[in-house]
Formats: structure tokens, C-alpha cells, sequence
RNA sequence: GCGGCCAUCGUUCAAUGGCAGGACAAUGGUUUGUGGUACCAUGAAUCAGGGUUCGAUUCCCUGUGGUCGCCCCA
């Protein structure tokens, strides 16, 4: 690689000011012409990902592997069943079951058209994928209730933030079959407990019932006749919002569209008699699981295809602020509207990003991983050699080796080692090699020992182990 | 989709309409056979494109990206 400084230094010397200036400009332009020379393929495209997208790098995996461990866990637990989907599905899929009118299909879906001519979109959630798979396989004929566990990218097309991204990551937990409401209790249970799993306190639920379809059409009935008459004291969102989702003024945060919700009819009164039951029912499995929740009965959620139970989890860091963590509900509806037959369903997404995000922010524990405890130095091209059969007997006998072995000088191998805080150094050299010996080096105590290459195992076993003694007593 | 703020080595913080510096990290070394400290050295950046200018990293415009608020959500 040609670099500027290397060819330029002989410039900078005694110039008077005047010349200064011209060989600045000579050497910016040179540099410049160089530079594009040199690294045409440095644009701006390649530098970075387009808006929303990102890499997850080594130093947050940490993070993401004990939330992925949390989700095995609770698949065990409460014995869900993965199933992947792809990423891509007609976009009528997800008109049809989201709805036409909600913020997720009128503004943040990916959508594009094929070569082919077919009009697709990336997933902006789950639900509506895994719906068609249920009845594109036939699931209904399997025992009830069909528990399935999902994970994996979502997108939508929104103006990123922090812990909100064009492509982000959910876990959904969905169970088909029953509408029992002991399973939407068992659901917020199960969601509960892998947030609590991943050491996050302060969690709070919000539940709420929007009752059937039915009753939702007479109440939103209601809604936009106590609303219409002064719809100009709503804001510019709510008035359409009148027109294509009235359900939605409920949850407005505007101060005056909030005024006028309190005067207005209440949902709850409009609820349907078996949704009453059903929510009553849900509240009182909850409180015998000890699950503590807040009833908010302006939640409505922005998708179409939910029934009866809503319900979203926050959480709330150090600095007071809240996340949403997840949200789910029912959605009974959904597989007849989709042309399968009548099958009750709910579930929830996990937001993996927003779970990492507050494990961060509320500073969780993580385990350490496990690491290699002996780090094998080689010096000279012989040594060099067999070390790459000591590495691979070490390998065998369950011992992690960590190695430099493109470095040359034991000193910046040693460097490495002390780095990686390895207890034992295997140091091999040219001498160490024609012997078949190899040198153990304790790097806690400094000691160092030479032993034959056969007895290497056992050698590196016992330091380790009375490593072990050590740390244990000093735990006391 | 709307509004505000921001963009300098890998990270972080400087400076400037006229040679872009430091710290941390990285790499090499202080007699290629021994780690933590110290010392020395090396590499490494003005997001992109256009405009104003003798000269722009600095001023202006556009784009891109980040961040915050709204909307909404995970």
C-alpha cells in the first residue's frame, strides 16, 4: 500500500512560507489522486451498511448468546418447538392478516418487485408467516395445542434509534389450538420468565382486552359517533386515524386526544359478555402465577388481527427510562381469515435488540466464557512445526490452547500470553524440540519445569488443577 | 413519514480558511530463549459529492449515516 507520509517527508523541509502553501497543494492534490488510486473502493456505499441496518459485533455476542440460551431454556420449559420461516412472503400475506390502515403496512413495510413480477415483502413480524405455514402444512391436524417458537430478522422501515433498527431480531412464542385463557396466562409467564432469566428487574406488563371483532365494530361505533362532532379538537393523526383505525385515538399521547378518550365511552363496557370472562379469567391466573400487571385499557396495539387478550412488557433501566421488551396477543381470528380453519391462537415477540440493550444499560452480569488456561510459545522453524502437534494432542485431551504462532519472538508470545491471563505457558524451542521435551511455565507463580512431550497432558493437568486449590481457598 | 442536534485515526478527545495533534488500543523493538511496569519506534483519520476560495477538514448546498424528539413499535 502506497502511503502519503512515506512519499512526502522531503517536502515538508525548508520551504519558505510561500512555497509551503504551493507544496500543500500540490500534496493535497497528489494525496488525493493517490488516495482514489489506490483505494478506489473505499466510497461512501461500502464504508457503511444502508440507514438501520448493523453489525452485532464479537464484543456484544456475549449478550446475545445468553438471551438465545434464555429462549432454549423456555423452549424446554414449556415445550415449544422451533420453526423457522423465511424472511420474504408475499406482501398480501401481510396486508391481509396486519391490515390495511396500521402504521406497519402503510409505512414501514419493505416492499419490493421481483424480476419475476411478484410482489414480496420482508417480514415486518412473524405472526403472519407462521400463520401461513400453519395451514400450508397442515398443522391443525396435530395435537393441540401446537406450541411453536420462532426467532429470527424483522424488518421495517422506520427512522432508526437507538435499540430500534431496520432489521432488528425477535423471538415469538406462539400457541395454536386453545383459547383457554390459561394459556395467554401461561404465555406472560413464560415471558416473564426469560426476561427475568436474562437478570432484568423492574419489568412491568400492561394487559388489556379488545374483545371479538365483533364487539370491536359495534364499540369503534360508538367511538366515532361521541368523537365526530369534535373532531377538530383531535389532532391531525387522530382525525385520520377516525377514518381508517379509530381504535387507535385510544392510545394517542396527545394531551387533547387524551382529554377527549377520558369523556368518551369506555371500551371495557362495550366488551363482548365471553371477552369480559375470558379477561376476568386471564387476571385471575396471573395473580395465582404472581405475575404483577398493569390493566390499560387505552392499549389496543397496531395490528388487526388481534382478539380479546393485548398485552406488552417494559422495562425500566437505572435512568427511568422504558423500553418495550415484547408484545403479544390473541389472534383466534387470523388462520380461518386466512383460509384455514377456525383455530384460536396467541402469542408474543421478544425484541432480542431491546434485550440486549437493557441487559447493557442495567449492567447485567455475564458469565465468563470459557477461556484457555495455557498458551503454547514456539520458537524456530523446527519447534514451529511440532507445536502444531502438541496444540492438536492438548486439543484431544479437552485442554483449550490458545497460540500465537505467527509471531516470531518468545518475548511478544509471552506478551500475548500474559494478555489472554493463561496459567500455564508451554514454551517449545529448537532445543525442546530434538529432545521431545517441551518447558511448562506456571505464569501465576513464575515457575518453570521442563518435562518429556508424553507426559505433557498430565503435566499441564496437575498445574491447572492446583491452580484450582488456590483460587479456591482465596474464595473463602 | 415529520422536526432538532451531530459526523476528525480502531476508540476517545483536540486544532485549524494555509504542515490535522494527543491519549488509549494495535504492531515491532529495548543483544529473534521468557509475561505484567518502563522506554523507543511504526502504522492509522477530517463520511461522500458538488459549490465559494489562490487554497476547504473548517464556510454553503445535497446526499449518506448516527443520535434525540414525534409517530409507532421490538
Amino acid at each position: 500500500m502506497i502511503s502519503k507520509k512515506k512519499i512526502l517527508p522531503q517536502a515538508k523541509k525548508k520551504t519558505s512560507t510561500a512555497k509551503k502553501i504551493e507544496k500543500k497543494v500540490v500534496k493535497k492534490t497528489v494525496a488525493k489522486e493517490m488516495k482514489k488510486a489506490a483505494a478506489p473502493e473505499k466510497e461512501s456505499l461500502l464504508m457503511q451498511p444502508p440507514r438501520g441496518m448493523r453489525d452485532i459485533l464479537p464484543i456484544d455476542q456475549p449478550y446475545w448468546e445468553k438471551v438465545r440460551k434464555a429462549l432454549a431454556v423456555a423452549c424446554q420449559e414449556y415445550g415449544y418447538n422451533r420453526i423457522d420461516l423465511p424472511a420474504l412472503e408475499f406482501t398480501n400475506l401481510f396486508v391481509r392478516s396486519i391490515g390495511e390502515g396500521t402504521d406497519v403496512i402503510d409505512k414501514e413495510i419493505y416492499s419490493f418487485v421481483t424480476k419475476g413480477g411478484d410482489k414480496v415483502s420482508l417480514r415486518p413480524e412473524m405472526t403472519a408467516g407462521l400463520a401461513r405455514a400453519y395451514i400450508q402444512h397442515g398443522m391443525s391436524v396435530l395435537p393441540k395445542p401446537i406450541r411453536l417458537f420462532s426467532m429470527g430478522p424483522l424488518y421495517r422501515y422506520e427512522r432508526p434509534q437507538e435499540g430500534r433498527y431496520r432489521e432488528h431480531f425477535q423471538a415469538n412464542f406462539d400457541v395454536f389450538g386453545e383459547d383457554d385463557p390459561i394459556l395467554d396466562a401461561q404465555i406472560i409467564h413464560l415471558a416473564q420468565r426469560v426476561v427475568s432469566q436474562l437478570g432484568l428487574k423492574n419489568i412491568e406488563f400492561r394487559i388489556n382486552s379488545i374483545g371479538t371483532a365483533e364487539s370491536r365494530r359495534e364499540y369503534e361505533k360508538v367511538l366515532i359517533r361521541h368523537l365526530e362532532f369534535q373532531k377538530n379538537k383531535l389532532c391531525q393523526n387522530c382525525r385520520e386515524r377516525l377514518v381508517t383505525n379509530p381504535l387507535r385515538i385510544l392510545d394517542c399521547k396527545e394531551d387533547k386526544c387524551a382529554q377527549l378518550v377520558q369523556s368518551a365511552p369506555k371500551f371495557a363496557e362495550h366488551l363482548d359478555q365471553e371477552s369480559k370472562n375470558h379477561f376476568k379469567r386471564l387476571q385471575e391466573y396471573l395473580d395465582e402465577l404472581e405475575v404483577t400487571y398493569v390493566v390499560s385499557p387505552q392499549m389496543v396495539r397496531g395490528l388487526d388481527y388481534y382478539t380479546r387478550t393485548v398485552f406488552e412488557i417494559f422495562s425500566t433501566d437505572g435512568e427511568g427510562r422504558k423500553t418495550a421488551l415484547g408484545g403479544g396477543g390473541r389472534y383466534d381470528r387470523l388462520i380461518q381469515s386466512l383460509g384455514g380453519e377456525e383455530t384460536p391462537a396467541i402469542g408474543f415477540g421478544l425484541g432480542m435488540d431491546r434485550l440486549v440493550l437493557e441487559m447493557q444499560r442495567n449492567n447485567v452480569k455475564l458469565h465468563q466464557e470459557l477461556k484457555p488456561k495455557v498458551f503454547l510459545a514456539q520458537l524456530g522453524d523446527l519447534a514451529k512445526k511440532k507445536s502444531l502437534r502438541l496444540f492438536s494432542e492438548l486439543q484431544k485431551n479437552g485442554i483449550l490452547v490458545a497460540e500465537s504462532f505467527g509471531r516470531g519472538s518468545l518475548k511478544s508470545q509471552m506478551r500475548v500470553a500474559n494478555r489472554l491471563n493463561v496459567e500455564v505457558a508451554l514454551i517449545l524451542g529448537q532445543k525442546e524440540a530434538l529432545d521431545e521435551t517441551v518447558i511448562l511455565k506456571d505464569m501465576v507463580s513464575g515457575t518453570q519445569e521442563t518435562v518429556t512431550q508424553d507426559k505433557l497432558v498430565i503435566a499441564v493437568r496437575k498445574i491447572l488443577k492446583g491452580n484450582q486449590v488456590v483460587v479456591a481457598k482465596k474464595g473463602e
